[in-house]
DNA sequence: TTGAAAGCGCTACCAA
DNA sequence: TTGGTAGCGCTTTCAA
């Protein structure tokens, strides 16, 4: 009874229990369900918690229960729309579950995703999502010894960890493919930074160029790094360097509007001139000049099943799912010639 | 000495202090500085710690000490760059001063919000910051009478709450007029949803016609939605409505992507035919083809500023700062006439 | 400088 | 059905 007074701001059980006359055991049940209340208890504690306002303090449950009911997700920038679209769908199920999502920037740097995890873990995060980034399968693992792990962007099966990729690979395939169904037998390829899904767009290029006889010209092949300015500085390079070609494929889309406007400034139509054809399908593609035929990758459904995941695997079941497909959508920024 | 062998996955400060043959007090001590420590308990308890690999429980520091060190941020949406670019700030200065982010989603919702800022209250964050929204100045200040708030969107002035607004208005009134100095008569506006910075960029540019003495032709004013959608349907509108017009302003940027569009459907080019002015100065507005001319929002820094007076609301000081200043950006989407 | 112990707000066990 | 109480992991008096 010493704590049914206590100082601090909020209301706490012991207080709605001393007003309502009955034990802080009995407001518990009540609150969880736990077990029967008689109806003449319950409807005073009612009324005491409407009066008093009170809400538990979940700070306090989550010590007790072991489960803060909170997710850790880490992304890499909190600006992309690539990884919000993702986010959004992680935010969708793991909210309709009753968690909230702490999150954290890792800016593509280890030794910082590996310290802002640290943080989430600190805060008992009971289970947390990774996007991508530079950490190695190992160190992965290795956290995921102290909580659930499910990471986008790497293969991964382990007994508390689980990661997945798009198939990346394929998709550039039909990209290119769909370039050279249109007749283009020069096409660019603006590369992304060192990672395994640009890595995996650059062999899509190059397998289905030689899969149909066309030589890879090295030429051809520019650096980019997945924003905007690597496409303007990529398309300037390769008009610079004098090669013909029809067709650029832009390793991201964000590349690909940057190099449509390289182009532009150039007074290079787009498709007229040049084709050109992105990969991720942001939501801008759609209302780019020309509008983007690009990849699309579904990431509202990957943020989706990663939420589900999330649950299963924190749930202690096992982990197991289809992998969402890529798909080319076909806008207005390839030509056919 | 009951709780050394505590059965719950992580190591806690018992074990530390057994192994170290200390005192739990000692131990908590060492972790915060609060006292001194000899050095050769010091020296144990370091390497017990780190031999246990030991990280303090976040959860018990919190309901220990009354303070979450978590923030929590009310969004109205997680996709939206304008949001985001905002969060981005806000997470730079709070994570500097070891605080973290708990971000939810309101999606212009009154009842939506409020039921997540009670689950973020609930969670006992030790701040809030409301991005714009729909809940009345009442209703944060009443939330404000159990947690500090710091709002985005509208003018708030109480002892426990803060809300400024950039100066929309002032801002379109710039526009408009380098819309008119550029030669421009007939400017057409995109409107946008019924909500206080819309109303102000439309008074702007309502005034600043009426300044140069050119009537405000009603037909030109046609509604719009914030979104990309809504800028190609008013500018069907616009055009099918057989009025003349050699410029649109759009309440923001997004409108101008779709009013931008719209256009090229029709074979109209921007600038030569038709100029655009935008308002946002999103990300993306650099690199759409022509390059927006636009006015900037320092959204960064506004999360920055928010983060700072969040900060000075938790420590009790009292919150006043100037409000960063829009300005005009120029680009190409507008030409003289 | 150190340790014992109280208590943050809650849940759940054990008795009644 | 109810109440008393231990204890989640931590910090911080109070004494020594």
């Amino acid at each position: 009874m010493k704590k049914a007074d206590s100082n601090s701001g909020s209301t706490t059980v012991y207080e709605v229990a001393r007003v309502a006359g009955v034990s802080v055991a009995t407001v518990s049940r009540y609150l969880n369900g736990t077990a029967r209340v008689s109806d003449d208890k319950r409807k005073v504690i009612e009324s005491v918690i409407d009066k008093l306002n009170y809400k538990p303090n979940m700070l306090a449950q989550s010590l007790k229960m072991g489960s803060s009911r909170t997710i850790g997700v880490l992304t890499q920038s909190l600006v992309s729309d690539y990884f919000n679209e993702a986010m959004s769908g992680i935010d969708q199920t793991m909210k309709a579950a009753g968690y909230a999502p702490l999150i954290v920037s890792g800016h593509w740097h280890a030794s910082d995703e590996a310290e802002r995890i640290e943080l989430l873990i600190a805060r008992r995060v009971d289970g947390l999502v990774i996007l991508t980034g530079k950490l190695t399968d190992e160190q992965i693992l290795s956290f995921s010894e102290r909580v659930p792990i499910i990471a986008f962007g790497r293969e991964l099966s382990a007994k508390n960890a689980f990661g997945f990729c798009l198939d990346n690979y394929k998709a550039a395939c039909e990209a290119v493919e769909y370039l050279v169904m249109q007749g283009h037998r020069a096409i660019a390829f603006i590369a992304g930074p060192d990672q395994a899904d640009a890595r995996a767009r650059l062999a899509g290029y190059r397998d289905t160029l030689e899969r149909h006889g066309i030589d890879v010209n090295p030429s051809l092949i520019v650096p980019g790094d997945f924003q905007e300015l690597g496409g303007v500085l990529a398309v300037n390079q390769l008009l610079e360097s004098g090669q013909r070609f029809s067709a650029i494929f832009a390793a991201n889309d964000l590349t690909a509007y940057g190099a449509r406007l390289a182009l532009y400034r150039r007074n290079i139509r787009v498709p007229e001139d040049i084709s050109i054809i992105g990969f991720d399908d942001l939501h801008s593609s759609m209302y780019t000049t020309p509008p983007l035929t690009t990849v699309r990758q579904p990431l509202l459904e990957v943020g989706q099943r990663i939420g589900e995941a999330m649950l299963k695997l924190i749930g202690g079941q096992k982990v197991r799912f289809e992998v969402p497909p890529l798909s080319l959508v076909v806008r207005e920024s390839v030509r056919r010639i």
